[in-house]
DNA sequence: AACTATTTATAAGA
DNA sequence: TTCTTATAAATAGTT
C-alpha cells in the first residue's frame, strides 16, 4: 500500500527502515485499538525496533501481568517459558518448606512432643541431644552463678573499703579541726594504699560492669 | 476499508463482532510479522477475544520471555509491573529464610550450641524446655522397656506350653504304641485346656507382633 | 468462506 | 522529521 508495491523483506536501507518502522509501528497501535474497542478484545503489543527502543501497546481494560497471568493458563500449562525465573524460585521455596518442615519436627522433637510414633533407636538419639544440650546448658548456668559470687564478693570488699576510707577521712577531719590545718592528709592516703595492697586485684568480669575503684575515689 | 465507513465503537452484533475480530486479528498478525521482516524488530502481540479464546505472535528471531526479559529493563526500572509475582515469591523466600534461621537458632541452643551470649533467663527458659523434653522422652523410652518386658514375659509363657505339649504328645504317643491305638488323644487336648485357663490371657502388644497361639497350635 | 466496493495504510517523493 | 499523494492492502457488508 503505497506508491508502489515492496517484497516483504529487510529494507536494507537504515534510514528508509527506520521510517517504515516508525510509520508501520503506529499503524500495528492504531489497529490494536481499534480492535480492542471493536470487538472487545484485549491486546497487548510488545515491539522492540532493531535500535533496541521498544514500544507498547496494551488494551485499557487490562495490564500486560494479567495478560500474562492468562496467558500461562492458556499455554496448554506445559508452556512455562517465560516462568523460568518464576519457576526456580518456586523451587526454592518449595525446598526451604521441607527444610523448615524437617527443623519444625526435629524441634518438636527435642520438646517431646509427637514421640508417640519414633523408633526405640530414634529415641535413643533424642534424648542423647538432650543431655547433652541440657549439660551444656547447665554448665554455662554454674558459670553464670559463679560470676555473680564473685561480682557480690568484689562489691561487698569495695563497700568494706569505702567504709574504711569514710572513717579515715571523718578521723582526719577531726584531727585537722583540733590541731588547726597543721597536718595534711598524707597520713590518710598512706592508710589507704595500705589497705588495697591488702586486697586481692578485682576479678575481671566480663558482662557484668566492673566498678572502677580508681576512679571513685 | 470496506464497503463503508465504520465507528470505531464496539459492534453489538455478537456474529458481526467475531468476523471483525477474527479478520483484523489475522489482519495484525500478518502486520506484525511484516514489520518483523522489513525492519527487522521484535515483535511481540498476545490476543484475548471477549470469549476468552487467546492468539499469539511473536516474532521468531525471539520469544515471550527474552521480550519481557527486556521489556523490565527499559520499563524505567520503577516499572516492575508483571513481576508482581516475582516479587511477592522473593518475600516469601525472604520470610521462610527468616524462619528458618530462627529455628536453626532455637535447635542450635536445645543442643546447647552458641549459648555463650545468651542471657540469664534465656539459659533458664532453654534449661526448663530440655527438662520437660527429657521427661516426655524418658517417659516413652520406660513406655518401651515395660512392654518389651511383657513380651518377654509371654514369649517365655508360650516356650513353657510348647515344651508342655510336646511332653503330652510323647506320653501319648509312648501310650497308643502300647495299647494299639486303642486311647485317642482326647487326654492330650483336655490336659492343654486345662493348662491354658491356667495362665492369664496375653497382653495385647500394639507395635510387636503377637503370636497367635490357636493358629500355632 | 468468497467477493468487492470502499476505506485505510503507507511507500516514495518533497 | 513531517506532509503529500498515488497506490497497495485491509476489510465491512454482502453473497
Amino acid at each position: 500500500m503505497g506508491r508502489g508495491k515492496i517484497e516483504i523483506k529487510r529494507i536494507e536501507n537504515s534510514s528508509n527502515r527506520q521510517v517504515t518502522y516508525s510509520k508501520r509501528r503506529n499503524g500495528m497501535i492504531k489497529k490494536a485499538k481499534e480492535i480492542s474497542i471493536l470487538c472487545d478484545a484485549k491486546v497487548s503489543l510488545l515491539m522492540f525496533a532493531s535500535s533496541g527502543k521498544m514500544h507498547e501497546y496494551c488494551s485499557p481494560s487490562t495490564s500486560l501481568e494479567e495478560m500474562l497471568e492468562s496467558y500461562q493458563k492458556q499455554s496448554a500449562g506445559n508452556n512455562r517459558l517465560w516462568d523460568a525465573k518464576h519457576e526456580s524460585l518456586n523451587d526454592e521455596i518449595n525446598r526451604m518448606k521441607k527444610e523448615n518442615d524437617t527443623l519444625q519436627v526435629e524441634l518438636r522433637h527435642l520438646k517431646g512432643e509427637e514421640i508417640a510414633s519414633l523408633h526405640h533407636s530414634e529415641l535413643i538419639s533424642i534424648a542423647d541431644a538432650l543431655e547433652n544440650g541440657l549439660a551444656s546448658v547447665r554448665e554455662k548456668q554454674w558459670d553464670y552463678y559463679r560470676m555473680i559470687e564473685r561480682n557480690t564478693q568484689v562489691l561487698e570488699e569495695e563497700g568494706k573499703r569505702l567504709s574504711f576510707i569514710l572513717q579515715q577521712q571523718q578521723e582526719n577531719m577531726a584531727v585537722e579541726e583540733e590541731e588547726a590545718r597543721e597536718m595534711d592528709n598524707a597520713y590518710g592516703q598512706e592508710k589507704l594504699s595500705e589497705y588495697n595492697s591488702s586486697i586481692p586485684f578485682p576479678f575481671v568480669l566480663q558482662p557484668t560492669h566492673q566498678p572502677n575503684l580508681e576512679k571513685r575515689m
